[in-house]
RNA sequence: UCCCGAGUAGCUCAGCUGGUAGAGCAGCCGGCUGUUAACCGGCGGGUCGCAGGUUCGAGUCCUGCCUCGGGAGCCA
């Protein structure tokens, strides 16, 4: 018997008798001589069988495929402009390894919900295989981003004590003889410390938000990766910020080109996305609004139609700064040429899919960070260990901290967030 | 929590002012030696989300409930 390959090698080996195995994706025959779509994880082939040239058993077989029956193929890799990819297999010989009945995913169209019941089998989709290769690569890009700049990782406990922000939107469970642990909702506080230790440091893990959302956007179960460095104020935060996204974008056209291409994504508008980034303070961005014809008033937050309004402006994503201290969070530091703002920003996405960074420089002062936890009236001995960071040897940090799935979402152009992850997890969704 | 929208065959949907439930795909049977979501012919397939009400008669009208989707709020 040939040697197995990988659908992805038989490009290069052309004229060679191999052997193939992997999933049915469909079949057509026109009386003795018929076709399987074959996919293997790495690739896509179609396998031609012509009834005079294979055994019997192999003929009957063929009879018996259905989509995602599992088979194994020996034949002859041969080159043919009428086979998808440019390359297809003669048949010697087709076996069943493991048959397949009424696979529910058929090639027609389905309902959202009706493939979220059927994620696992839907994860196998050619758009799906596309989406998951993607996000692979913007993993993988942000990390070397990261290591080639020497940031230090570090991971962040998912169980917490009373920390974040307020405790209403944290999921919580029992622990031991302790009380109520909290699943983080942000690594951030802790990456804080670990900068006065590193200088530059990340973490990167899921993130858990109890909130009711029910919007394209949001998942209770994300991804997030968040730096933290020592001595940079906000120009430089944002500066880091329009470096690792461009980063990461021309990371994902260098390598997944074919599977943009798949989803059919414009790349165009990913090969603007370069440095530097528009930036846009909050009180100009709300006059711009305003122009626009938004009712968005001065000391609110900008709402998702806002950022949709405010990002069409622009050809690649925008950042946002210095919003209201009122609607920020506590630990966001003061603007001393404004003291009604903070030293923060957002980076929206374009062609409307939001918000994918928020971060700020931090309030480094004890007595004012001290301040801020007792007007939001936090448990203030939960955060002595973080004012802590203040009381030996304070110093000048910021961070951010950019949502992968949201990331992932705009890169690919797919219009919501939950086919960026394998097995999403919202409201109504805790199966499979 | 609030506001919209949708639940009819395995799937996607149509079903008008109330009058005996339909199509495409999938499945099964047959045909075809180059198909590209193949095509052609045939066959089977229903508690119309649930409960109640109006009516001679309800998939259709009314009330309540359930489930799901989108959006608001919150955020990545």
């Amino acid at each position: 018997m040939p040697d197995l390959h990988r659908i992805e090698a038989l490009p290069r080996l052309g004229g060679r008798s191999v052997l193939v195995r992997g999933w049915v994706m469909t079949t057509r025959s026109s009386g003795k001589i018929a076709f399987v779509m074959l996919r293997d994880g790495t690739g896509y082939l179609q396998v031609v069988l012509s009834k005079k040239d294979v055994p019997d058993a192999a003929w009957e077989a063929f009879g018996r495929l259905t989509q995602e029956t599992s088979v194994e193929v020996t034949g002859l890799v041969r080159a043919d402009t009428r086979a998808p990819g440019g390359v297809e297999l003669t048949a010697a010989d087709l076996t069943i390894l493991g048959p397949s009945e009424d696979f529910p995913i058929t090639p027609k169209e389905h309902g959202t919900a009706f493939l979220f019941e059927h994620r696992h089998l839907w994860l196998r989709s050619r758009r799906q295989v596309a989406i998951a290769r993607v996000r692979h690569e913007v993993i993988q890009a942000i990390r070397d981003f990261f290591y080639e700049r020497n940031f230090v990782l570090v991971d962040t406990p998912i169980l917490t004590g009373a920390i974040g922000e307020a405790a209403g939107n944290l999921f919580s469970t029992e622990y031991f003889d302790l009380g109520t642990a909290y699943l983080a909702q942000t690594g951030q506080l802790y990456v804080e410390a670990a900068a006065a230790a590193h200088g530059k440091v990340y973490c990167f893990g899921p993130t858990f938000r109890a909130e009711k959302s029910k919007t394209r956007r949001h998942l209770t179960e994300f991804w997030m990766v968040e730096p933290e460095v020592a001595w940079n104020d906000s120009d430089d935060n944002m500066k880091l910020q329009e470096e690792f996204v461009s980063y990461v974008v021309a990371r994902s056209l260098e390598r997944k080109r074919a599977e943009l291409v798949d989803l059919e994504r414009d790349t165009t508008a990913l090969e603007r996305v370069r440095p530097p980034f528009p930036r846009i303070s909050y009180t100009d961005a709300v006059e711009k609004l305003k122009a626009l014809g938004s009712d968005i008033e001065w000391g609110r937050d900008l709402g998702g139609d806002a950022e949709t309004l405010l990002a069409k402006q622009y050809d690649r994503p925008v950042m946002v700064y210095n919003y209201p201290k009122a609607v920020k969070a506590f630990y966001m530091k003061e603007n001393p040429a404004d003291p009604r703002t903070v030293l923060n920003n957002d980076m929206l996405a374009p062609e409307g899919y939001g918000e994918i960074i928020g971060g700020s420089q931090r309030e480094d002062d004890y007595d004012r960070l001290l301040t801020r936890i007792r007007e939001e009236k936090l448990p203030e001995e939960a955060y002595s260990w973080y004012l802590d960071l203040r009381k030996y040897g304070t110093f000048v940090h910021a961070g951010f901290g950019l949502g992968v799935e949201r990331t992932v979402a705009w890169i690919c152009g797919i219009p919501h967030i939950r086919e960026a992850i394998a097995f999403p997890r919202t409201l109504y969704k805790l199966w499979p």
